[in-house]
DNA sequence: TATTAACACGAAACCGTTTTCGTAGACCGT
DNA sequence: ACGGTCTACGAAAACGGTTTCGTGTTAATA
């Protein structure tokens, strides 16, 4: 075993001090040829790479960034870590992941392991906890330490910080447009409980579709289903009673769920029900039929979060210019598969 | 802003020692009960947290773990990424994330960014290529530096470490047994390319169960394709040439493709063809027919794995007993579901 | 020859902790 | 009054680097 390899061992093998062997390796102006060649030379042979700790407590600079994210088995927030991974490792940036499960104490415990030092900035997206109990204190305590933070995806208005989000709202009233261009008439819309900000976005955009095409709101034709659905029987009524010619679902597995449900019961997709689902996921391209579903450009979003969240750690280095806070916002895009009538 | 407070600040303001602070926060029978108290009350207000980072330096103890996978929008992957953070967490430990991307290059940069002290500890399953290429040696780096290394599903025996998997060859051997008992004579495989470790065991466990049962090895019934297959040709041709009544799959989307590629082709699954995947995820959940397919649990992987990882991270502290490596071999087991017949 | 500038390097502070060791003062006993 | 023992605290080293500043030697200049 041959253990890690100091500036002290170097300076004490070469009879040199430790200054003058930082300097060497760094290519110093203030040292001798001769000194500068022995130095890194006996660097590249024993291996020499500098302790990343100490640079981090030197410079006051981990070059890590934190992610929380409710849920790791779950396509979309694969997909933006993804984005997130790329980008941050091309700037030399590492990237620790907590997960929050949904939960509040979890998100916040999280926070708190990672905000006394371990990272420069933080990419979050809120637990459903969190959005339920509209408690945001830990993330405001971390913004007021100056640590810059990105909210993705799950965000809320009351912090002050970065964000980027879809245009939920929209891409949901454009999918429903669609759909009663289309002909369709009985929209239905299958969503989850209040609290998650996207899921009322979605709904908003389903609402302004029907609104701006004189159809009336029928309640009979929503369904709200916990997050962690199991309930097939419920789904089964709602089925049978709202019989519906069209189906909007603010997720994939929402979506393959009621397209099953509605196939056992004989209808045909998409002559007799068109499904369209949120979160273009490997479910929605590997169902059948294929799902045609609202892509969330999730490594997109990834992508630019961490952009975001990077330039505002190498600003803050710099100068202390006065906070201003960006939310950048993402063209959802339909991609049409068969479990929707061919659009024009 | 408020900055974070240090040992210094609250020593100067209080006109005590950094040691005294030190010792009365971590409530030392040195100090006497006064100063203790004063200094305790100070430091809550104030929310004192002790920096991690320089409390890393000073241990030689990060409470980091690194954890290097092929890629990070893959169930299976994210799954055992799932047990490793809810253990490590548990025990107070980070998770830091790097992807390969399958690449050998990336896999050798991201091991050297986090071994400079970043991290206690490796988890990791070998992209495709460092398995194609059989080039170990920034493993044997790290285990030379004396850094615990746990590698999981994807593992090689020319490095000397701990490791987990399951057993791959008999969940295969006992896949194919039950279609043989289910009386199917035209098995086919559908596998990836050799060199990846996992498909060469489940061809073995495939190999094996035909031999066993009597049944010649007929190569017309043996597809390898791409690991990143978007050939649909190659397998429609497949169907057509082989005429397989049963399929083995060594994941769960090269099942999904050849089952709809035979549902198009007009045949019934199970009755005409049925099908087992490998990877029991979200798609054999959701896939029409559902999937029978084999769990390779995962999550308990990831426990076993971080388990591992962080008792000997906390062992090398202790003394230097000998090394020890163990094989922890977990058992798949099967799922069915309606892409096979019952079996008894 | 005396002055000075350039060169090449070392000492030391610093980042924020922990921990060992030393010691001033109070108190005890004789 | 003196030696000894606690008690309660501080000084300093250490972790592994970076960086500022000082300085001895040499060579160039007046």
């Amino acid at each position: 075993m041959k253990p890690k390899i100091t500036l002290k061992h170097i300076a004490r093998e070469l009879d040199v001090s430790i200054s003058t062997v930082s300097k060497a390796l760094k290519n110093s102006e203030e040292i001798g040829r001769d000194t500068k060649e022995k130095v890194q030379a006996f660097a590249k042979l024993y291996n020499y790479k500098p302790n990343n700790i100490a640079i981090s407590l030197k410079n006051k600079r981990t070059k890590n960034i934190g992610v929380i994210i409710p849920d790791i088995v779950h396509h979309f927030f694969t997909t933006v870590f993804r984005g997130i991974e790329k980008y941050a490792n091309a700037q030399g940036y590492n990237v620790i992941v907590c997960v929050s499960d949904e939960a509040f104490d979890k998100e916040v415990i999280n926070m708190e392991m990672l905000a006394n030092g371990s990272i420069d900035g933080f990419i979050m997206a809120l637990s459903g906890e969190t959005q339920q109990k509209n408690d945001f204190n830990h993330l405001k305590e971390i913004t007021e330490q100056g640590i810059p933070l990105v909210l993705f995806d799950r965000v809320t208005d009351e912090i002050q910080c970065d964000k980027v989000i879809i245009n939920d709202m929209e891409a949901a009233f454009l999918a429903v447009k669609k759909l009663i261009e289309a002909g369709r008439k009985r929209i239905a819309l299958v969503t989850t409980e209040d609290f998650l900000n996207v899921s009322a976005k979605r709904a908003e955009g389903y609402y302004m579709a029907l609104k701006e095409n004189g159809i009336a709101i029928d309640h009979g034709l929503i369904l709200k289903l916990p997050y962690q659905m199991q309930d097939e029987i419920m789904s089964e009524k709602f089925f049978d009673f709202a019989k519906p010619d069209a189906v909007l679902c603010v997720n994939e597995i929402f979506a393959i769920k009621c397209m099953r449900i509605a196939q056992k019961k004989g209808y045909r997709i998409p002559e007799d029900i068109a499904f369209i689902g949120f979160t273009d996921g490997i479910l929605s391209k590997y169902a059948n039929p294929t799902l045609t579903s609202v892509d969330q450009h999730g490594e997109e979003m990834g992508k630019i979060a961490a952009q975001m969240l990077i330039e505002k750690i190498e600003r803050d280095d710099d100068q202390e210019v006065e906070e201003v806070f960006e939310t950048k916002i993402i063209s959802a895009t339909m991609v049409e598969r068969d479990s929707t009538p061919k659009f024009s």
